[in-house]
DNA sequence: ACTACGGTTGAATCCTGAA
DNA sequence: GTTCAGGATTCAACCGTAG
């Protein structure tokens, strides 16, 4: 392994990814770029703009680095909406099966159209599994009800409770966690609390900075 | 008009749809066959198989004519599963905009892997407006919870309530629906209680007879 | 335990005005 | 004409608190 566990590295993805061995993730669970060029406009508080929103020309590439490390039988957990879902599903599926679409049902709902469109309420997750991988725990449903979390982080944040029941549902302890766009670090975080070892990206310097200091708060109360 | 209104025909959608006028469906609401050879082995009961079930060459030439056929900012739904989604999506988007995906709730969850997978327990609905037409009421979420009916009609039955709903969301009294599938009959008896028009094709004679008897049972306890 | 009510919020879309 | 950036806007769901 060229690479560090535990680390949260400041750098495009699809270069980073290549210092990572062949299938040697054991679980992959991202918040990948919507390709909407999203910007909130939630209220007083602007947040920093999606870096390679406005197009998905990195997919392709970023698709097979990521069947190159990630295990044969291991899961996959993939973020995305239903405005190009087409798109992320066809291509992830040239190289893994899209078992299931789970859906995110938060406790609220969206802004957008308010008369001609039903209100978001959701997100997709794209879960791949070649079958052979057994998922920890009971028998449950493909939608998920999780809470929203304060959103004063980052954009588009996703709650540590809801990564951390993936974890839960696919890896123990001491295993490989990969999230190429970790954001708000709920990934790394989630991991982090469930005792796995994570590798992480995240090109915007800003979110680095804001993930390393909720990483160690963790390591202060934990230990 | 070559075609006669509330009339179910017994024939196939794609020939028989070419008998409707140019622009005059004000709904379509349609259960399509999803493609995967699907047949129920729900307790004792066993369903007839779907009929063109086992692949979707029908599909660009369905679009095509739905295309034909249904007003310009008229409503569409189209009930889908996660298999395929990517496929219908991107057939429907070549001719009308999908704006949502609407998600509809069960009560309770199906089969499928017990232990590599998460339980299914909804099915999409691709919902397509150019934006112009409004819905109906207030400003509904798009997950829509609907409990399932009895599974000894039909192997895919739809709820008539759910079928009502978005009767009532999208269209208005005399207006013309079209369903090209129309199964178990949800969507005609739906569109009969609520006072609006139905053009509806099956293939299979033993539904036909069915949907009859459903509508038959209507008239005599409306009037 | 239950209801009532106030406070808060949203991976968006439309519209307007400027370039 | 066209594109683009930014500002205004919805109401249903949920939570916490109080009665």
């Amino acid at each position: 392994m060229q690479i560090e566990l535990n680390t949260v590295y400041n750098e495009d993805c699809v270069d980073g990814m290549k210092r990572i061995e062949d299938k040697s993730v054991d679980l992959l669970l991202t918040d990948v770029p919507y390709g909407m060029e999203f910007q909130s406009n939630y209220r007083n508080v602007k947040h920093i703009k999606i870096q390679n929103d406005n197009n998905l020309d990195w997919l392709p590439r970023w698709m097979k680095e990521i069947d190159r490390v990630v295990k044969e039988d291991a899961h996959l957990y993939i973020f995305c909406s239903h405005h190009n879902i087409e798109i992320f599903k066809s291509e992830i599926q040239k190289y893994r099966k899209v078992k299931n679409i789970l859906i995110w049902e938060k406790n609220n709902t969206g802004m957008g159209d308010l008369y001609g469109d039903y209100a978001p309420k959701y997100e997709f997750v794209l879960f791949c599994s070649n079958g052979k991988k057994k998922l920890n725990g009971g028998r449950d449903s493909n939608i998920i009800k999780a809470n929203r979390t304060q959103n004063d982080l980052h954009a588009t944040e996703k709650p540590v409770d809801l990564m951390e029941y993936f974890i839960e549902k696919s890896s123990v302890e001491d295993d490989i966690i990969l999230d190429p766009f970790a954001g708000s670090g709920a990934t790394p975080i989630g991991a982090k609390n469930k005792r796995r070892n994570y590798i992480a990206f995240e090109i915007e310097e800003t979110h680095c900075n804001t993930i390393n200091k909720r990483l160690k708060h963790i390591q202060a109360s934990l230990f």
